[in-house]
DNA sequence: TTAATATTGTTGACATATCAATAATTGTAT
DNA sequence: ATACAATTATTGATATGTCAACAATATTAA
């Protein structure tokens, strides 16, 4: 949904942060949709592509746990459980239990996930300079410092 | 899901796209999550708050259609059918079938619906001018113009 | 050591979103 | 007038997300 865009309301007389606020969530769904787009023909989605690269990433060769890869992508364990059920079941990851803590699984990038992985990402890459690119190298700089300031405030509040 | 956060990649090299893509997802959620945790005491979530705003700033008296609610909202029919499903077990909302067009309902929001966006009203625009406050005027302007440059491109790339 | 506490993962109930298929109706073109 | 196309709403299947409750295991404190 694109949350709380315009009702109509008068924004150009110093209302900025109304419009900046409407303003984030169409864009972060313009671009989450380009990535959905990119990502489907590999028979992935963004949220199954970040669990991949996150245990990838973060994992190393000795694996991850689902709650580290949850604090890592924010999002709740239950929500990691299953989709690693179907990571699982797609063959992309292993799910080895955990010999010295019995409560954790290990989970690790399969060879098969990996390649696909390989396969996706100059891609994506190209994805995100493309997007980027539609703001010059001073604009991107300059949005991207009020972004991380934003955010930080935000975070702090 | 905190989308296409930081895999552990280098940035800061002049990748600030990649920066300010990962940010404006981050921003999103955390924007998000504060707006829903001001709804929550009133029983409304975002999703449910936005069509009623859409109804009641776009429908004026005549009401406004099922599929215009979508369209203003950038979300499917399907989608709208079942919010508003809920919407009226909870008689915020009327559904009457449109005479003049037998394939379409006419969706006005409810006297209850009325008063509970009332009650909520200043408190949301509270909570937005607070999020706006966290960057000066001269900054939210600079931002807000950025934001809509990139957004207008995006849209026409 | 035992008892209380915290962590890890799972499940169930729910919310919000998509797409694809469908029914009913309306609009258009011949 | 009839056939074809477009629009409106709904349903079913699926994806991704939350929260709350739970079982199993680890950790910490008494």
């Amino acid at each position: 949904m694109d949350y709380f865009r315009s009702f109509g309301i008068e924004v150009g007389q110093g209302k900025y942060h109304e419009e900046a606020i409407y303003g984030i969530v169409l864009l972060y769904n313009l671009i989450n949709g380009e990535i959905s787009s990119f990502l489907k023909p590999y028979e992935l989605t963004p949220a199954k592509f970040n669990v991949l690269m996150t245990i990838k990433h973060q994992g190393g060769s000795s694996g991850i746990s689902q709650v580290e890869i949850s604090k890592h992508l924010i999002v709740t364990p239950s929500n990691m459980t299953r989709l690693l059920d179907k990571l699982e079941k797609e063959k992309l990851v292993h799910r080895i239990s955990n010999k010295n803590d019995r409560r954790a699984n290990i989970i690790k990038i399969s060879e098969r996930g990996g390649r696909l992985l390989d396969s996706v990402w100059p891609g994506y890459q190209k994805v995100l300079r493309r997007l980027g690119s539609l703001l010059t190298k001073a604009e991107q700089k300059t949005f991207d410092a009020l972004l991380m300031k934003w955010i930080s405030e935000v975070k702090s509040a």
